[in-house]
DNA sequence: GTCTATACACTGATAGAC
DNA sequence: GTCTATCAGTGTATAGAC
């Protein structure tokens, strides 16, 4: 109970905790649930493989707690879209710049990727799959309105905007992907582009 | 060297290296290169452990041989697209017509499924990675055409082909994704909203 | 809080019987 | 051609020293 030591004890703590989840992110992004280990993490942290152990009681308890990250970054993306004010065309144009500019690049897109490991690799992790279409469903219910209000104003193409909005979300989720493995996509890959797909 | 049982075995054969085939898409597209076991392929295809390096030498020669196959399928599909006759927006309507038929039903979008985690999970499989960037340019060979095709005509919007053909790409491998979590895509998603994606 | 060493289960691959 | 048994290597998780 040193008063002295107990500040710095949960600097350090914040400080690890910080890097394994980079570290994490980067490795399972890479390789997936199964393909990434614990030894690999470790020598991607740079930490010692039992401290792993010692912030979290297991290898899924990682890779929920990164999956996690990943959705609240993208939430926390989309909030802000939902609140951009403008013409309907330009939420539409906003949001295809946002996507751009937080999803094909460095950090951004492998949170994409994380999620798409999450849902692409059966994984049976407690409530994993829950918490992604939870937090799906809350993309979707920024992304609609958007789409509905565009089509009232008339900018926007006719058709079920549910569907429409699947595929905007899946094309953004294709090129996340296609950006990882092919670097540059954010500078070819134009809003005007992204945007044509809803437009009228 | 008995003449009876030749024709017999090389059936035999056929249809056991089928029944891999099969599980194995079933196997890896579910738990990508690192999760899919081979006790777990001998379970889904309901042949002995053994049996399966009496055909394969090793893990990754299966992965690799299914990914092979997956390719094959999409070579196939768009060399269908690009011998459609028709008026240039005829043959975008076609692509995309096809693309809901092929890529989000079933069997196909397991084709999917297995390319994207060959592409998405870290594996230094031979020449896997070069064999899937071999196909893939086929692919935007027969796309990119129809799209400048397109644009000279002025049905397809402007901007570059390149870049056009990425995001159309990019939006069915999404939905393929998608299809798979989320059954009866092929329903709600039209060739319509597909298209509008290029549509001018 | 951080590390090394180790227990235990599982995986890929092989050997050898039928 | 098909199967079971087995080996060597690796993975997760834990124990215990500092």
């Amino acid at each position: 109970m040193s008063p002295r030591g107990k500040v710095q004890n949960e600097q350090m703590r914040f400080e690890t905790l910080d890097k394994i989840e980079k570290g994490a992110i980067k490795t399972f992004a890479s390789y997936g649930f199964y393909g990434a280990t614990m030894k690999k993490l470790a020598a991607d942290t740079g930490l010692s493989y039992g401290l792993l152990y010692h912030y979290f009681k297991s290898k899924e308890e990682v890779f929920s707690h990164v999956v996690s990250v990943a959705l609240d970054n993208t939430d926390k993306t989309f909030k802000a879209i939902g609140e951009f004010e403008g013409t309907p065309w330009e939420k539409v144009m906003n949001m295809s710049r946002v996507m751009i500019r937080e999803s094909f690049t460095g950090e951004s897109s492998l949170y994409f990727h994380i999620v798409l490991q999450a849902v692409t690799q059966e994984n049976n992790i407690d409530g994993l799959k829950e918490s992604i279409i939870g937090k799906s469903k809350a993309v979707f219910d920024i992304i609609i309105p958007i789409i509905v209000e565009g089509q009232e104003a008339g900018v926007v193409t006719d058709g079920n905007p549910i569907a429409l909005a699947i595929a905007y979300i899946s094309m953004i989720q294709g090129l996340a992907v296609f950006a990882v493995g092919q670097g540059g996509i954010q500078t070819l890959i134009t809003p005007e582009v992204l945007s044509n797909l809803l437009k009228k």
